[in-house]
DNA sequence: GCCAACGTTGGC
DNA sequence: GCCAACGTTGGC
């Protein structure tokens, strides 16, 4: 059965590319895309099993120039089987996923926004309403994150509003 | 380019 | 099931 969010259920996430691979301009281009490539169990398991069609996106620009929030998208698809994964020929190619046997799963999301200006890590970490928000930790490497709503709402705020140092 | 953090793999 | 080696992520 395909999970929809309700208003009561929505949940929000977060969700890296590096503008290199994959940009906000893609996806506002494009208008949606497959989510493919991630090969991280913690990140799968969130699209696999918590991730509602209608959920709203942090879209984050990692290995960039800055690094940050840089726009808005929305899960548009059930999770399915990250069929890259059997392509030999895909950068994303994992020999242990197979038809019979998939490994991996990803999701659709469609373009909602791209903020008017780059809300960098360097801010979030500076905000302390974001205090204990997954991305600002040293060391988090985790692709997907969840985002609390009121965590969510501030970044969004951010976003429209000029740079604020704390 | 460096390197800290940390997830995965595989030998035992 | 432990853990060392290795690979990747991603900020800086």
């Amino acid at each position: 059965m395909t999970k929809v969010a309700s208003k009561q259920n929505l949940k929000y996430w977060l969700m890296k590319s590096e503008p290199g691979a994959y940009s906000i301009d893609d996806l506002q281009r494009e208008g949606q895309t497959h989510w493919e490539g991630v090969r991280n169990y913690q990140a799968r398991n969130y699209m696999r099993d918590d991730m509602s069609i209608g959920d709203l996106v942090l879209f984050y620009h990692s290995n960039a120039d800055p690094a940050g929030v840089v726009g808005l998208a929305r899960v548009c698809s059930a999770p399915y089987d990250d069929f890259f994964a059997w392509d030999p020929q895909s950068r994303y190619f994992d020999p242990k996923s197979s038809p019979d046997n998939p490994r991996w799963q990803m999701v659709d999301v469609e373009f909602v926004e791209k903020f008017p200006r780059i809300v960098s890590l360097a801010e979030l970490k500076a905000n302390p309403q974001l205090d204990g928000m997954p991305v600002i930790k040293r060391g988090q490497r985790l692709s997907i994150q969840p985002v609390d709503k009121e965590h969510f709402e501030i970044v969004v705020k951010m976003a429209q509003q000029n740079k604020t140092t704390f």
